[in-house]
Parts: structure tokens; sequence; C-alpha cells
RNA sequence: GACCCGUUAGCUCAGUUGGGAGAGCGCUACCUUGACAGGGUAGAGGUCGCAGGUUCAAGCCCUGCACGGGUCACCA
């Protein structure tokens, strides 16, 4: 690998040192905002120095593989990749804390047409073309460029967090993937399955290359349809014909007819003189001729059209050229040598009409090819080329499917897109005319033509020529999982350890260049699927559901928004912001909650870390007294544990955002930071001291499940909190804790914030400033909740403000009392000045009714005879209890409202 | 033409084993409470595209339709 940019990461480590020291605390208090500029690239530099990322071989581990999708190494990463990439940091860093050996293979793709067309327009620019420089030179050129831009990618990367692997980084003109191609071009042209020929190919006019059919674009193009009318030689009369693209008719060899079709069977066998060129040409019979499209007759030109070939191989019909390379017309087009394809298209449709041979001009929209890179209208163009023979490979795919050793598809609907694909294919065009690129390792015999396919050219190497063109870029790509591993050489380490591969993480637009390709070069070489899983994501778009282009300037640089609101903010948004397999809209505001999440979790443990005293890990001690908020607090990080490690097992990284987002703000922040203030800002020092414990060992549990969303963050707070360890790139997954799982707890604390809930809603409703103690008259429904309430009482003075509390079975309401009937018990407010009576009669009142629809809502349910006999009884029995609350509540609303009568 | 996806709060979107609709932003009112104003509290806002069906029960399953987006194929 090139070492270079990645240098300069590995010198800010020196820097960095002094944090080795063992994970302790190095200081105590963090600034109020986080910045993350000052913190991520120091983390990134000692994850690396610590080697964290490095696969370690360890045997006592499973083995856990992902290889990044190479991004092209010309040009920067985008918002897509950054998407992608995290993704794959996700998973790879759960992983890993969860203890597998793992490995992410980073690299890059040499990207033949990309690259070239890059390094030629920079020879442009210094008013040179490639064959001024010849080959060689312009490898090296190329080479130049790949560094650069290599250095500029590794950066990024590091930007984003990456846990790569680069002491095992790799790129597909490396010496050994260069070795991997051959061997399988060798191979499969041994089987048979890669064939030199003639055939009508997609060319590029402007890259002057042939294209694979998937890298040609058809886009709906408002055309025309040129009737013409071809004179029999006999002098007889005409046949009718219509093209779209008229200047193909220099290049015509016959005109086809359907067998069947009565206008026309009598001239079968005629002779047509076409005209301009005045070749005599055949007219002959078809049965791919539609009758009843169009005259019915058709004009032949096998040379610049695939059907046409069909027909011509098929009628022994000569095959004429009639452009060049670069798509200007050839000496075959007589007059119209020298021009332009379009041009003469132009000039073709003047003069035919002049000569009243084309006599009628139709508006037709029709669908033109486009090449996917230049963008030039792609030419069907006769062409000798390289193929691969799909059909066999494509059926071990297919079967493949059908087996245990399946491709799962994630989302699974994205296996019918891959199967209708692979189902469908035609043989894949696989030489470029290219100089960057894997030379093909084909050599002919200068004298006898003789074809010599090999790692190396024959021993009089003088009388042979290699062949000048490249390999598609990506058959090299298809064999990235296991070319990466050390394949062809099965016995390698690597190889043999680390594959097949567990995920592939990839978008729903590159499923037939490279999965599908993958997945059948996988089989054939390696004998098995070349990855368990496949997840699939979509497209990044800009706000208003627009592809990001060049053209449209609507691109966000993902460095920028780095730099703005740092990587973790951005990861959180990529990855939790669309569903499965949807593509997503890319918003600043959303980058921005997500950095306030960030700020959020920084200043929760600001506060812990304010009275953490000097609490050290050991010293976290979960074994004595509790209060609910924190047995409460245990058993949600329990819940969020459980959640957060099956929902990401099942790649649903939005939910398990959503998971963690609501415990961490909600659960954490909003309910137990506060509550622990209770026991913090007091006295007892036994409970600061386990509420200190908690709230560490929370802390520090939560920063881990975290930690593969927002790594950089999450490393800085855990190297702040008690811990264990020099990284939490290696600490251990959080698993449910059996020991401090009480479920009962939710229920109470449900209570206590109903408590406090409905009293703040109550001072909202009757303007009274929470600032304002108030006096609080209780009454439980049971001594059971009555103890639950006077346990948990020092809650609800402060957070419902109390200047004074009764809890009491026996509680009775003043006479000018707000009342609030929560499940469990009643809760009366004696606010004297501020009540009017009527009005109070008239806030129960509506309380009355909202209670009576919810009864009958309840009792309609439980009404239903299907419903209590086929509904589950724990579905059945939850009505039946929500039945009772709500007709107890509304009992008790009753009641005070004949009160207030009185 | 075939297939896929979408249609849920003002906007953008979540909602996976079918069991009383959620988030972010925006909006309204109030709050400098000793982590955080990039914050807190309370609130408004939805016949979950339409029509059928299955089911005790449908945003979720099935069928059809409408609109929007996409992929592939055809296009002399």
């Amino acid at each position: 690998m090139d070492e270079g940019a990645f240098i300069l990461i590995i010198e800010r480590i020196s820097c960095n040192r002094l944090r080795k020291d063992g994970g302790k605390i190095m200081t105590k208090e963090l600034p109020t905002k986080y910045d993350p500029k000052t913190t991520e690239e120091n983390w990134y530099a000692y994850w690396l120095d610590g080697r964290y990322f490095e696969a370690t071989g360890d045997k006592k581990k499973k083995p856990y593989t992902i290889v990044i999708p190479p991004p092209n190494v010309t040009g920067k990463l985008h918002l897509g990749h950054a998407w992608d990439t995290t993704l794959q940091d996700m998973l790879t860093r759960m992983k890993r804390m969860q203890g597998y050996d793992v490995l992410w293979l980073p690299g890059m793709d040499h990207a033949g047409i990309a690259t070239q067309a890059q390094v030629e327009s920079q020879l442009r620019d210094e008013g040179l073309s490639r064959y001024d420089l010849g080959r060689e030179k312009f490898l090296e050129k190329s080479w130049e460029w790949k560094e650069e831009y290599a250095d500029h990618i590794r950066r990024q990367w590091a930007k984003l967090g990456l846990g790569l692997d680069y002491s095992r980084e790799r790129f597909t003109l490396d010496e050994g993937l260069s070795r991997a191609v051959r061997e399988v071009f060798i191979k499969l042209y041994k089987k048979g399955l890669i064939y030199r020929g003639e055939y009508i190919i997609n060319w590029d006019p402007k890259t002057k290359t042939a294209l694979s059919d998937i890298e040609v674009i058809h886009k709906d193009i408002d055309g025309a349809f040129y009737h013409m009318k071809y004179p029999l030689k006999d002098g007889s009369g005409h046949i009718e014909v219509a093209t779209t693209r008229p200047e193909t008719m220099l290049g015509d060899t016959a005109v086809a007819v359907h067998p069947e079709d009565e206008r026309y069977k009598h001239l079968i066998g005629k002779t047509v003189l076409l005209p301009i060129v005045n070749r005599e040409i055949k007219i002959v019979a078809d049965d791919y001729v539609d009758m009843d499209f169009g005259s019915g007759a058709v004009k032949i030109t096998p040379a610049h059209d695939p059907n046409d070939f069909e027909i011509g191989n098929r009628h022994n019909l000569e095959r004429i050229l009639v452009m060049n390379e670069d798509g200007s017309m050839n000496d075959n087009a007589g007059p119209y040598k020298g021009m332009d394809r379009f041009d003469c298209r132009k000039k073709i449709v003047e003069d035919l009409q002049e000569q009243g041979v084309l006599f009628k001009i139709e508006d037709h929209v029709h669908s033109v090819g486009h090449s996917e890179r230049s963008g030039a209208v792609v030419e069907p163009y006769l062409s000798t080329q390289w193929f691969v023979k799909m059909k066999p490979l494509a059926e071990q795919a297919i079967n493949l499917q059908k087996s245990d050793g399946k491709v799962n598809f994630v989302p699974a609907r994205f296996e019918k897109t891959y199967l209708r694909w692979i189902e469908n294919i035609h043989d894949w065009c696989i030489s470029r005319q290219l100089w960057w690129g894997h030379r093909i390792p084909a050599w002919y015999h200068k004298e006898t033509g003789d074809i010599h396919v090999g790692h190396e050219a024959p021993k009089d190497e003088e009388n042979w020529e290699q062949d000048e063109d490249v390999l598609d870029t990506w058959f090299s790509s298809a064999l990235w999982p296991f070319s990466t591993m050390g394949w062809p050489d099965e016995d390698a380490e690597d190889y043999k350890r680390y594959y097949p591969t567990d995920v592939l993480v990839t978008g729903y637009d590159i499923i037939y260049f490279w999965v599908a390709r993958m997945i059948f070069q996988g089989i054939e070489f390696t004998d098995q699927r070349p990855f368990k899983d496949v997840l699939i994501h979509g497209l990044v778009r800009d706000s208003e559901g627009r592809k990001m282009s060049k053209s449209l300037g609507n691109g966000v640089d993902p460095m920028e928004v780095i730099d703005k609101y740092g990587a973790d903010a951005l990861r959180y948004f990529l990855v939790t912001g669309s569903a499965p397999g949807h593509d997503l809209r890319f918003y600043w505001e959303r980058v921005e909650a997500a950095w306030n999440f960030a700020n959020k979790i920084w200043n929760a443990s600001r506060f812990a870390l304010m009275n953490m005293e000097d609490l050290t890990y050991d010293e976290i001690n979960l074994d004595g007294e509790m209060q609910l908020a924190d047995k409460w607090i245990l058993t949600r990080l329990n819940e969020t544990v459980e959640a957060v490690t099956t929902l990401s097992e099942k790649y649903e990284f939005g939910e398990v955002g959503n998971k963690l987002y609501h415990f961490i703000w909600d659960d954490v922040c909003d309910w137990y930071i506060e509550m622990a203030k209770l026991t913090l800002y007091g006295e007892d020092e036994n409970a600061k001291q386990m509420t200190r414990s908690v709230l560490a060992y929370v802390l520090e549990r939560t920063m881990c499940l975290l930690h593969p969303f927002m790594p950089f963050i999450t490393e800085e707070i855990w190297q702040h909190l008690p811990h264990e360890g020099d990284s939490i790139t290696v600490a251990s997954w959080p698993e449910k804790q059996e020991n401090w799982h009480e479920p009962e707890t939710i229920n109470e604390m449900k209570l206590i914030q109903e408590v406090i809930r409905s009293i703040r809603n109550l001072r909202a409703e009757m303007n009274v400033a929470p600032s304002k103690p108030i006096a609080m008259n209780m009454k439980p429904a049971s001594e059971q909740t009555e103890l639950i309430l006077k346990k948990n009482e020092a809650y609800i003075q402060r957070f419902c403000n109390t200047s004074e509390l009764t809890i009491s079975l026996a509680a009775k309401p003043e006479e000018k009392s707000v009342t609030q009937v929560i499940s469990g018990a009643e809760i009366y407010l004696p606010l004297e000045e501020l009540i009017n009576i009527e009005e109070e009669i008239q806030r129960l009142n509506k309380e009355y009714d909202r209670l009576t629809k919810e009864v009958e809502r309840v009792q309609k349910k439980l009404a239903n005879e299907g419903f209590v006999k086929k509904a589950p009884a724990k579905v059945v029995d939850e009505e039946r209890e929500k039945e009772r609350d709500y007709i107890e509540k509304r009992k008790l609303v009753e009641q005070r409202i004949e009160e207030l009568k009185q």
C-alpha cells in the first residue's frame, strides 16, 4: 500500500501519547459545548497507533469479515460513500466489541475509463494526447494520479472515523490482484467461457472503447422516423422502409419482410437499388419482422444494429461498416466520408429528400443509448472483442439461490431484482480499448494468427503480439472478495480464515455491475458465495429529492459537513435517516439535530463527571440499596441493550437509533439525571455513592452501545469516565444483566411519572408557575400504591415543587381544590385563590366525557364475543384492566363533581 | 409492456412477528431550575392515497384503482 498519507496520520500520534495512560482520567472538567474538531483527529491517530483495527488472526476468536466496496481511485468520496462505509464501520465496530476477530479490508478500484479520461483531460490541458506520450509513459502518469487520489481518499476515510485494517489495503491493479485477474481469464478461456469474436457491441465514439450493456444508459430522445422508398432494380416500383438513423442506410445490405406477408411475398428474392451508393441489395424473408409495425419492411444494416446483425447471419449478408471509431463516416460512406455521424444524418436527409427517396419525416420519441461515463451517444458497432459466455455462470448463480448457501439480500426484495437480471443476462463484453487496466493476457501470432492465452507471452515472444486492450474494470472488481485475500493461492492465510466474507454493503444502483458479478465469479472460482449477506442501501439525494450531481451543482461534500458538525453527527444522520433500502434526502437541519443529540450526550456526561468525584472503575458497585430511579434506569438499560443488539443483527439501524435516542435523551437525561440530582445534591453519602456508580455504569455502557454510531464522542467521553481498557473500540459490548433487571420498576416509575406529568399539566392549565410551591394532597387507591408513592415522595416533592405533601388513604380534598384523577390515585391541589368552582366543574365534566368515551370504546371491544373468544388472553386481560381503570377514574371524577355541586 | 418502491402531523420521514399513531424540523404558551437556551415544561396538529376483502382486530396481510418515483425490456 501507499504509505504517504497514512504516515501523516501516524505522525500525529506522538503528540497524543499523553493519552496513553492506561485509561485514567486526565481532566475532569469538560467544556460546556462539544467541539468535534479538537477531538476527532486525535482519536483516529490513537486508534491507528493502538492497531485496534487490524485483524489479529486470533484463533480463539471467530472471524468477521467485510471488504469495502473499493471507491474509484480517481475521485473524492461523496455522501454515498460516507453512508456506505459508515454502515460497514458500525457493523465491524460492534462485532469487534463483541469479541470477533474483525477484518475490514480497505482498498480502491482503478476505474479504467474514468481515470483514463481524467488523465487524458489533464494531458489535453498541456496540449498533449495519450498517443504523444505512448503507452508506457501514459501509465506512469496514471500511477502518479492514482497515488495522489489514494492519499486523498485515505484522509477522507480517517475523517469519517472508519476502522479499516490498512495493513491489508489492496488496489485492483496490484500485482496480486492482477494475477487473480489473469488466472480467471485463462481458466474461463480454457473452459470456453471466454471467447473472442466479431459482434455488434456498444461503442462509445468519444472515449473510443467498447462498453458492456449495463454501461449504456437509455434516454428517451425526441427524434424522427424517416420513411424512405427504395426502388426495385427491375423498375417495377419500390419498397417502403423506415428508420430512426438514416445515415446507417449507407451500410444497408438487404431489406427484410415477413415470409407470410401477403403484401411482399412476391418481392422476396428481388433486388433493390440502394440510393446514393447504388448498391444492389436483396429482399429477404425473415420471421423477425413485425408485419404490423411501420410498412412491414425493414432495412437491414448488419454492421450497425444487433438485430440486423442476427438477420445478416441468417441470410449470409455482407457487413458494411460506415463509420470510423470516432463516429465520423468512413470510406464506405462515399460522399459523406469524413463527416461526423450527426452532420451526415442532416445532410443525407436533405439529399434523400431531394431525390424523392425520403418522403416523410415523423416526430418520434425513441430511446437512445448513452455512455454512462462520457455521455456520448453509443453507436451499435461491429467490432472484434472479448466476451464472457454468461449462461453457464448465471445458471450456477441462480441455483445458488435455491440452496442453503444462498446470498441473503437485505431487504429481501432485492433478491428479485438480482435474479431478474441474472436470469435474462447476455454475454458480457469485457475488452476495453484503453490503456489503464489489466491488459488482456492474449497474444496473437504475427504470421499464423494463432491465439495464445496465458500468464506470460510465449517463449518466442518476438513472433507474437499481445492484445492491445484491457479488461473491463468490473472484471477485476468481481473478484474483490477473494482476490484481496490472496486467491488464487488457496493456502493463503487470509483466504482460508476470512473468506467468504460475512456481509457486503452497497447501494442498489450497483447490484448488476458488481454484486451479481461477484456472486457468479465467487461460485465459479471458490465454489461458494462470496458473502453471506448483502446489505443494500439507497442513494443520497438533495433536499428536493434530486440525485446529487456535478452538473446540477447540488452535491454536498461530506468533508464540509464534518467540518461544520463533526463526523459523529454526519454518521448518525446518515444511518438513521431512512428505512432499509430507501433513498435518503440530505438536510442540514437534520445533521444539526444529530449534532444537538451529540451535545446532549456530551452535557449529560459532563454532569456525571462533575459529580463523580474520583470514582474509579473498580469502585463501581451496584450491590447496595438502590432508589427506584436507579433500579429503573438499569432495567431500561437492559431493555435498550437487548433491543440495540437484536436490531443491529437485523441491520435495522434506523430503529436502533430511535431506541438509543429515546433512552439517552428521555430516560437518562430527562428523568434519571434529574432524579439523581436528589441524591447527588443531598446528604446521604451511601446513596450518593450508589448514584455515582449507577450513573458511571449506565453511561459507560451507553457509550459502548452508541460507539458504532458515534465513534469519536463516545471514545472521548468513555476515556473520561471510569472504564477498563485502553480504548472503547475494544471495550466489551453490553449484555443484559439479570441481576439488575427489575421489570416491575417500569410500572412504579410510570406511576411517579404520571403524578409528575399531571401536576405539570395542571400548573400549565391553571397558570401556576412551576417555580411557585404548592400544597399537594394525594389519595392512593390501594395500600400498595400508597407504599410506592410514600417511598418515592422525595421525587414528587421535588418535581411537583410542593410546599407540603400528604399521601394518605384517608385524604380528602379541601373545598376549593383542583382534582386530578390518575391510575392509582387522586390528587388534590388546594389552589383556593385561583379556583372558580363553576370552572372546575366544567373542567371535570370534560374529563368525565373523555373517560366515558374511553369506557365505551373498551366495553364495545369486550362486548364482541369474537374478541373475547379468539384474541390472546393477555390482550383481553389488558382490555379488562383498562375498563376497570377507566370506570374507576370516571367514578372518582363523578364523585368530585357532585361534591363541588353541593 | 413487465416488475419494484412510495402515498402516515405544515415539511421530511420512522413505524418487521396485525392488538389503542411516532420522531426531527416548524408552530403556540411559559421557563436564565446549580449538565445542556445547540436547553427545559406544557400544547396544537393525522378519516395512516381511494375502494373492496381476510381477521375478533388492519397503517401493517390480500385484491383492484389513482397518483408519484425507479429498474429492466422493446422501439425498423
